[in-house]
DNA sequence: TCATGTGAAGAGCTTCACAGCA
DNA sequence: TGCTGTGAAGCTCTTCACATGA
């Protein structure tokens, strides 16, 4: 589509533009500038309008942005015009939280199901969405063309159920838990790492000199 | 301590060699190479060394790092030499699932606490550790020289809960709500905005070329 | 010889300053 | 006039290439 591949740090950025113009669309607000989006992102609006025009010309010089376009238009770019598909594999607390966090926020991303092994769990209902056995996550992804993963097991069941959402044929799996998982090169693995996370923070925590 | 404050990026990756630095000791190995620790993370090897050398010569040429020598001198610079100690905000499901899983994966913080409005849930107990009335919050947080807070509250309670986290003395808070927070300036928050980073993820899943 | 430590070059991203256009 | 769009400059971080030292 574009020439260059846009750089991570602006495919990062688009989604917090989105969630912006979707309030701004629900108080029916027409025309944001760069700078209403600088003010609320805290990003410069230099570099809000760099990060759009990376895509093309989608606003209007001495008007703005119209809301409503600049939404469709980002949600092409990242692909969420349609609605994408994805599956949560573990229905403990992380599973649950998310499974509910993301039905609520996410008017973008579907899930179709749940899965566990535990018996006890399978056949219950999360926000409305079955708890399934692993033994029906291929059938179902290719159904529903399931293109995301959310693993949240424990880590000694993490690596079978790596293995268990490739053999479905998902492509991409945004992974919880705390093991290094072996899967295909072209398999897409993005760390939540929520550990490292908080440990870089503490970092922060105890040096920052506070202004 | 430093010149220079240190990259961003590079206390990200800290903790990630510290996580590997952990697996080696437990397995009684004394010496690790920048290469080494590159086939574990994916980062190159002069990356590693760049990252280490910043904060002074750790390693041995011809030979490598020691093993617990390094991990000393990481646990120093991040701050986790000595033990830190965090609340986490808000029982649900969320709150419950990262108290397990920091307890058990990081030796390095400290619990001391859950806070939540719930009467049902105040008073019970989650991996050993209280549920409290958000009205004690000041009075743990500075019993226990609380450093940073997990706030994981439902959206609509958010602000209030980040208003007495600030009131309680903390500075440094670990956001998964959903909304934005307002609070003094001296006061670092650092969202984890798990469903933007899906959304990028699925920029990733549905445009990526797989090869 | 081998692996670290480091200046220099390079790549990627951000900020600046202003041209372009409703 | 006002706000977008954009080359150029600047900055930060990464990679390269090699000197250094056990």
């Amino acid at each position: 589509m574009e020439q260059k591949s846009a750089p991570k740090s602006v495919i990062r950025r688009l989604p917090m533009y989105l969630r912006i113009l979707d309030d701004l669309l629900a108080n029916d607000v027409e025309i944001v500038s760069s700078r209403e989006l600088s003010d609320e992102t805290g990003f410069t609006a230099e570099q809000i309008r760099k990060d759009l025009a990376f895509f093309g010309a989608f606003g209007t010089r001495g008007t703005g942005y119209n809301t409503s376009f600049l939404r469709d238009k980002i949600l092409k770019i990242i692909g969420l015009d349609e609605q994408t598909n994805i599956i949560v594999v573990g229905a403990g607390h992380l599973g649950i939280a998310l499974t509910r966090f993301n039905i609520r926020q996410n008017p973008y991303v579907n899930v179709v199901a749940i899965f566990d092994i535990d018996p006890n769990v399978i056949g219950k209902k999360i926000a409305d969405i079955e708890v399934m056995p692993a033994s029906k996550m291929k059938e179902i992804s290719v159904k529903h063309d399931v293109k995301v993963a959310v693993l949240t097991v424990p880590s000694e069941h993490a690596q079978t159920a790596a293995e268990d959402i490739v053999k479905s044929g998902i492509r991409v799996i945004f992974n919880f838990s705390l093991s290094k998982l072996y899967v295909p090169s072209s398999v897409y693995i993005h760390n939540a790492d929520l550990s490292i996370e908080l440990q870089s923070l503490i970092y922060y925590a105890t040096s920052r000199v506070v202004i």
